[in-house]
RNA sequence: GGGAGCGUGGUCUAGCUUGGUAUGAUUCUGCGUUUGGGACGCAGAGAUCGCGUGUUCGAAUCACGCCGCUCCCA
């Protein structure tokens, strides 16, 4: 057994270097020649197309289209609206020449495109028939983390889409906002297999500038939580620095109610935390760029003829209805390797086909989420894989909700909190209206308020902080 | 912000204390035998030892400086 290739620790024993082998040894990523970047290689990539082609139907269905802006934002654009600049500021990448010349205005590489998109806005929008305006943008976004960096969750530009939207009013906008963030929960579920808890950002948690963040949260397995998305509405706090004013149908000039609203590739980063084992990547059957991998097996080279046919027909009639599917015929390779390669790329659904196999005009499959093998009639197979294949992105959500539901726990008090945090939970815990509370846990603990559920209001507890009359009843957890 | 560890063929690594031809595995190429859970034989390829300066007849090894990477804690 050579245990020495493949991943070498395990992923309840060293979580961290568990992720880190996994994502470069399953070649979804390597890391670039500068700190804090890193490098898609097509499996990688591969996955992201698929996030983006789902999402992209949906936006499209739902009137959105796709624009792009440029990477480089000028400060004074940027710093237009004050507590946004404030925010991002620490992190912005800044050029400052070109060649051996100095630039006039600094420019920056965009940390977020909003004061980019509405300088724009404010060109296109004359009247309230140019409204609603909705453009998406999938590019990149560059914000400098110096330390503490780990891929797709924590790197200095990542891959995203950014979404903005101009509306009339403010419940058209408001109803903007929470219909993205259920498109982005039904993405992720039906896509990912990840469960998620939606819901709003505190005051102190929110997009800087927005005046509200919806969020969908998930807990990764070492117990901290991930920011799978959010969706901002954004007021009127954007429209009047930038001027997106519109005539109303009495011609009365208005500023206009926005949103913005985005994902990241920390989706994937998600995704590999949440449904990889100690073999390696176990990819949901949806996104994985190969979802079906044909193995022959042979001793004789009769065998290999009729075994290497059958795989090329069973490939043939699996690729006609569109299933990503790949025959290994490496040579050099034993069966036994190729088992052990694929499944940490995490391969959905192995197909072996052997002479034993073929005696009964039977093949085996193999299931990657749950290391199951069984044998298949070769008559009908291809409604089995597609049948199969759902049923594995069944399984995978259903298991990942069960973990995320035990995980999730209640407590009254901050020494019950304190215990629960150590365990690596998420937190459902009562607080006062005082924002210092909050603040106080996040310095003590380091947790912070994921997100306030719709039913979290709760007047008849006492703040886990100060005793006080609690007011909500939000989820707590460690963050990325 | 604080701390720890590490940098040697593509990858992992020995050597460093005590300076003198850079170790082994894996990978890769070719040929042959193999193939139902990480096959084997033979032949071959692959390294300015992270960078710079210094000490020395001689530096992977010693000294100083720099750069980079990983992990842990806030």
């Amino acid at each position: 057994m050579g245990k020495e290739i493949g991943i070498t620790v395990k992923k309840t024993e060293d979580f961290s270097e568990w992720y880190t082998q996994t994502v470069i040894k399953s070649e979804l990523v390597d890391y670039a020649p500068v700190k804090g970047l890193i490098v898609l290689r097509p499996d990688g990539y591969s996955i992201w197309e698929s996030i983006k082609s789902s999402l992209d139907t949906k936006f499209a269905a739902t009137g959105h289209r796709n624009g792009f802006l440029p990477t480089l934002i000028p400060e004074s654009l940027l710093s237009k609206e004050k507590d946004h600049f404030a925010g991002f500021n620490p992190e912005v990448f800044w050029v400052t020449k070109s060649g051996d010349g100095d630039l006039g205005d600094r420019l920056a590489l965009r940390p977020t495109s909003e004061t980019l998109a509405y300088t724009l806005f404010s060109k296109w929008i004359r009247s309230w028939r140019d409204l609603p305006l909705k453009i998406n943008f999938w590019n990149t976004a560059l914000r400098a983390e110096i330390k503490a960096t780990k891929p797709f969750l924590r790197t200095s530009e990542f891959l995203w889409q950014e979404g903005h939207t101009v509306h009339m009013d403010k419940e058209e906008a408001e109803k903007e906002v929470t219909d993205i963030l259920a498109l982005y929960k039904k993405t992720v579920e039906e896509e990912l297999a990840i469960p998620v808890i939606t819901g709003k950002k505190s005051e102190k948690e929110k997009f800087v500038g927005a005046v509200y963040t919806l969020t969908m949260e998930s807990l990764m397995p070492d117990g901290k939580a991930l920011q799978m998305g959010t969706s901002h509405f954004l007021g009127q706090n954007f429209s009047k620095p930038f001027d997106v004013k519109f005539a109303d149908k009495e011609n009365i000039e208005s500023y206009a109610w926005q949103t913005s609203w985005g994902v990241s590739w920390r989706l994937i980063g998600g995704m590999i935390m949440i449904h990889g084992d100690d073999k390696g990547l176990v990819l949901p059957p949806r996104v994985a760029p190969i979802q079906v991998i044909i193995i022959p097996i042979y001793y004789s080279d009769e065998d290999k003829e009729k075994i290497q046919k059958v795989s090329q027909e069973i490939e043939e009639k699996l690729k006609i209805e569109k299933i990503r599917v790949q025959v290994d015929n490496r040579e050099q390779l034993t069966p036994g390797f190729k088992f052990n390669d694929w499944e940490m790329k995490g391969i959905p659904l192995r197909i072996e086909i052997g002479p034993k196999d073929l005696e009964q005009n039977k093949v085996t499959f193999a299931r990657r989420h749950n290391r199951q093998k069984d044998d298949q009639e070769i008559e009908g197979l291809v409604n089995r894989v597609l049948t199969e294949l759902d049923k594995i992105h069944d399984d995978m959500f259903a298991d990942a909700g069960k973990i995320l539901e035990e995980k999730t726990v209640e407590v009254s008090n901050y020494d019950d909190f304190k215990t629960e945090l150590e365990k690596g939970r998420l937190i459902k815990a009562p607080i006062c209206n005082n924002p210092e509370c909050e603040e106080k846990i996040k310095e003590e603990t380091s947790a912070d308020v994921r997100v306030i559920t719709d039913d979290a209001e709760d007047t008849n507890s006492k703040c886990i902080k100060c005793s006080d009359q609690s007011v909500i009843k939000p989820l707590f957890a460690r963050g990325y």
